[in-house]
RNA sequence: GGGGGAUUAGCUCAGUUGGGAGAGCACCAGGCUGGCAGUCUGGGUGUCAAGGGUUCGAAUCCCUUAUCCUCCA
């Protein structure tokens, strides 16, 4: 066998074999960024290598190298480049993978990239160079010239745009056409296409090695401009390149999934074969991607990146139940994925239980969710009158329920019926035009002018709150009727990291603006947000000189809020013996929201010892200090990092006294004393182990304060007491009231007594279609409808064949209400009785045929209209005939 | 970001064209039993998520907000 001329080598043996090739060549090996990207919101996750240095490419600002080189964790799951539905079907896709790959920002161009690449694959791994293909752009003629030389033309394959020709992520940004690199497994895994050759989508050629070359700028009307910093963007999938280097079938026969199949075939008790591969594979695929979101802070949620979480365990969780597994299992596939990547990712060891809790909890809840399914699914299909399951009632389904289109599947089967699917999509793909038409409506943003190349804005703000620049570009945002503007220099901190957009003024020459917020791309450009307060956009002139100064009212409210939350993450860590922890926060000028996992009961005591903590540092005056250093420094001094990774710059720490350091972006007080005073607003539980406490500080706490005493004062002032003894008051209230309901009761018993009598007196006999009916009246001014209703149902359980009709006078209005023994209710119906009565009272009502109420205007005619109640009756009987 | 659905007693949930707020479990009181387990009897403990509107009358219909579930991006 020539196979085995070639060595098999371990995943982490090709991780370290290609990251020291590209040192050597002079490249900074760069540490894998977390699967969410930092400070980049347009993007769900990081789904290529090159997410972290994108900026580095778009604008001229300098940056710390110039080549560099990474194995990147990634997921594509959703969003944009999503291949969650492509699991299990294919050997060679998955939401979580790694990426291999090299980077040039301006340095080295196509040339080295293609030969570095063709060195690696055929010297350091020592693939035969004649089981090797590659594809092109069929455009880019500098890179077929290049490949000419290394191997023969008939295995060079020019593609069209689809395929090699790469971006923009959005619809502006860095593109260029791209080559890609395949291995012939061999014509027995061909399909019967004679002409089978790469970008086919058979088996046979694996694509394993993308080289893209961005050099353009796509401009937003289409048009390409050269990038001035072009570069090279190389990926590699290690899952496939460990495929070829183990000589396995798929992905999933590398040592990278061997060991989670193993112990999923113990769990089930099945053996991973042909029959189970689909579902072992989805499985496997998918805890990986769970145990790593988990591990970078993704929790289940309804929305964004904790929606594709969920998705994706409940994914697994039922791919389980086809093999059979009815119970939480996922939760034991964590220890293995932590062996398999723990010396890469050792943060994984320490949230390994957090991770199983997580995902013990999401199955539970799933288990659920498919107990109520069933449910729905049967009551439901009980109303159809034939076997076919319309489309509109298995979108319901799965739109508003969320039941998986398999298990409908298999439920109707079962039950023997026949689903419309054919309907089903045409309602999916209206309600995916409709989101996607409308996303694309709210971003409607209108260049006035733009200066080319856009660079990243320089952020003066942390020292200063008043700079002189320049005015670079300028937007109309049609939907919200606001304005953008872009400058070379701000002070205004942009939205991030929980803290809100600064507010305030820009001044140009014969305007004035007032920004409302402040926004930051992944470009990492400044936009002022806001509107003309003096002039319009037509007096804006290109590069003009303005002032841009921050609010120091809201500038100074967010920082106390800031320094604040550090605090009450510091509190919270110390009072939990550090098991809490930071999910979320929110800072803003007027209060601050600060979100956080906590595993134990919370209670009223806990909130208060918090707030006192938090109240007692603030006056002790601490200083907040502010220092930058490398990452690895940050952590070493025990600084708490909420993102793990990001590449080689400084990162801020911020420092209160000598007690608490956080790494930190935000802008914040000088000493704790400027906080002035924290107040906890309020402390709720928003999910499974998720608390929230919302607090205000400085004015706004003072002001929560006053009005409280205010409220304080108004109550001592209406009861004539002193706060003191306001407690005393209201207990002695109380006690009062309740003797008056007993004393009311008490008479309200004798006085009913009285009611039978008057009842009896005003009784009637009449006939009704050949029936004796009593016919009783009553007025009763001041009582409610519930306490004529009472009456008349005392009335109604002594005499037999009655009307009641009650009447009474309630805030000027006439109240009538009717009550009719069963028997003749089916002759007249008190509706009937109570729309005639109230008609004549000058209003309306109605009911049901043995009770019903309504009321009227005219109170005078009250009296006459119960004297005459037997007569009327009489005359409606008739009418009905 | 855009849809669909939900929110009713401590918990799980019913509530029909708008017409008197309900069930089961839990809870409280009392009885039976030597004690426990148990059981019988009695008791509804409620801002129908919040606010506004339509109506003689709203848990129910309309609008706004909040929270949760779910689908799509």
């Amino acid at each position: 066998m020539k196979k085995l001329e070639r060595k098999s080598m371990n995943s982490s043996q090709i991780r370290k074999k290609y990251l020291e090739f590209f040192e050597k060549k002079n490249h900074t090996i760069v540490p894998s960024s977390s699967l969410i990207p930092f400070d980049d919101p347009s993007l769900l996750f990081t789904s290529a290598g090159m997410v972290q240095f994108k900026k580095f490419w778009a604008t001229e600002t300098p940056i710390p190298y110039t080549r560099a080189t990474s194995c990147q964790k990634c997921l594509r799951a959703g969003g944009k480049d999503s291949d969650l539905e492509k699991i299990g079907l294919s050997g060679r896709h998955h939401t979580f993978f790694e990426m291999l790959g090299n980077f040039s920002f301006g340095d080295y161009f196509k040339e080295e990239a293609i030969n570095w690449a063709w060195e690696f694959v055929t010297c350091e791994m020592k693939i035969d160079p004649q089981k090797l293909w590659v594809s092109y752009y069929s455009e880019d003629h500098e890179t077929i010239n290049i490949w000419k030389k290394i191997l023969p033309e008939n295995r060079i394959i020019p593609l069209g745009k689809k395929d090699n020709f790469w971006g923009p992520a959005g619809d502006t940004g860095p593109c260029g056409p791209c080559t890609e690199i395949y291995i012939d497994s061999g014509i027995d895994s061909s399909c019967s296409n004679p002409d089978c050759k790469p970008g086919c989508d058979c088996n046979r050629f694996l694509e394993f090695w993308n080289l893209v070359f961005p050099q353009y700028n796509q401009q937003a009307d289409g048009t390409l401009l050269p990038l001035k910093r072009r570069g090279v963007d190389t990926g590699m999938g290690l899952e496939r390149i460990a495929r070829i280097m183990q000589g396995a079938g798929s992905n999933y026969e590398t040592d990278l999934f061997i060991p989670l199949i193993r112990k999923l075939e113990e769990i089930s008790g099945l053996k991973y074969t042909e029959k189970t591969m689909k579902e072992f594979r989805i499985i496997v695929d998918h805890i990986r991607a769970t145990v790593f979101l988990i591990g970078d802070g993704v929790y289940p949620d309804n929305e964004g990146r904790g929606y594709v979480l969920r998705r994706i365990i409940r994914r697994a969780f039922f791919q389980g139940t086809k093999i059979e597994i009815n119970q939480p299992f996922l939760l034991r596939l964590v220890s293995p994925v932590v062996s398999i990547f723990h010396d890469v990712y050792p943060n994984l060891e320490k949230t390994k239980e957090e991770i199983e809790s997580v995902i013990l909890e999401e199955e539970k809840k799933f288990i659920d969710l498919l107990a109520s399914a069933k449910k729905i699914f049967s009551t439901d299909i009980e109303k159809l009158k034939n076997n076919i399951i319309p489309g509109e009632m298995l979108f319901r389904w799965y739109d508003t329920y969320g039941i998986p289109r398999d298990l409908i599947a298999e439920l109707a089967e079962e039950k023997g019926f026949e689903p419309d699917w054919q309907e089903f999509e045409k309602h999916l793909k209206q309600q995916q035009q409709q989101a996607r038409q409308k996303s694309i409506f709210e971003q409607r943003r209108e260049p006035i002018f733009e200066m080319s190349p856009l660079n990243e804005t320089i952020f003066t703000g942390y020292s200063n709150t008043e700079e002189q620049s320049n005015i670079i570009a300028l937007y109309h945002l049609p939907d919200r009727k606001m304005w953008e503007i872009v400058l070379d220099k701000s002070p205004f901190y942009p939205e991030k990291g929980g803290q809100v957009g600064d507010r305030g003024i820009i001044s140009g020459k014969n305007w004035s603006f007032e920004v409302i917020d402040s926004q930051i791309d992944p470009r990492g450009i400044i936009y002022h947000i806001g509107r003309f307060i003096s002039g319009t956009f037509q007096d804006v002139e290109e590069s003009e000189k303005v002032v841009a100064r921050v609010s120091m009212e809201h500038r100074l409210d967010v920082c106390a809020n800031h320094t604040a939350t550090h605090i009450i993450h510091y509190c919270l860590r110390k009072i939990s013996d550090n098991r809490a922890k930071q999910a979320g926060s929110y800072v803003g000028p007027e209060r601050l929201r600060f979100d956080f996992i906590y595993p134990l009961p919370v209670n009223q005591d806990i909130v208060s010892l918090i707030e006192s903590e938090v109240n007692r540092i603030i006056l002790e005056n601490h200083p907040v200090k502010v220092e930058e250093m490398t990452y690895q420094k940050a952590i070493e001094k025990g600084a708490i990092a909420l993102f793990t990774e990001k590449y080689g710059e400084k990162v801020r720490v911020i420092s209160i006294g000598d007690f608490h350091s956080e790494l930190c972006g935000g802008t914040h007080v000088r000493r704790t004393s400027e906080i002035g005073i924290l107040k906890i607003l309020s402390f709720s539980s928003i999910g499974e182990n998720l608390k929230r406490i919302e607090a205000v500080t400085r004015q706004h706490a003072y002001h929560w304060f006053k009005q409280k005493i205010e409220i304080l004062q108004q109550a001592t002032a209406q009861l004539k007491t002193t706060p003191e003894n306001l407690l005393f008051s209201i207990n002695k209230m109380k006690k009062q009231i309740q003797e008056l309901e007993n004393k009311i009761n008490t008479l309200m018993e004798k006085a009913s007594m009285d009611i039978p009598s008057t009842l009896k007196k005003n009784k009637k006999e009449i006939s009704v279609k050949n029936k004796n009916v009593s016919v009783v009246t009553g007025r009763f001014d001041g009582l409610s409808f519930e306490q004529l209703g009472k009456i008349a149902d005392g009335a109604a359980s002594e005499i037999t064949n009655a009307i009641i009709l009650l009447t009474s006078v309630v805030n000027g209005r006439a109240i009538v209400l009717c009550k009719i023994t069963p028997d003749v209710s089916k002759i007249i119906q008190a509706s009937h009785v109570v729309k005639h009565i109230t008609k004549i009272l000058g209003g309306s009502g109605g009911g049901k045929a043995e009770f019903a109420q309504g009321s009227g205007k005219e109170i005078e005619k009250i009296d006459e209209v119960i004297s005459n109640a037997h007569n009327i009756i009489k005359e409606i009987s008739e009418q009905l005939n």
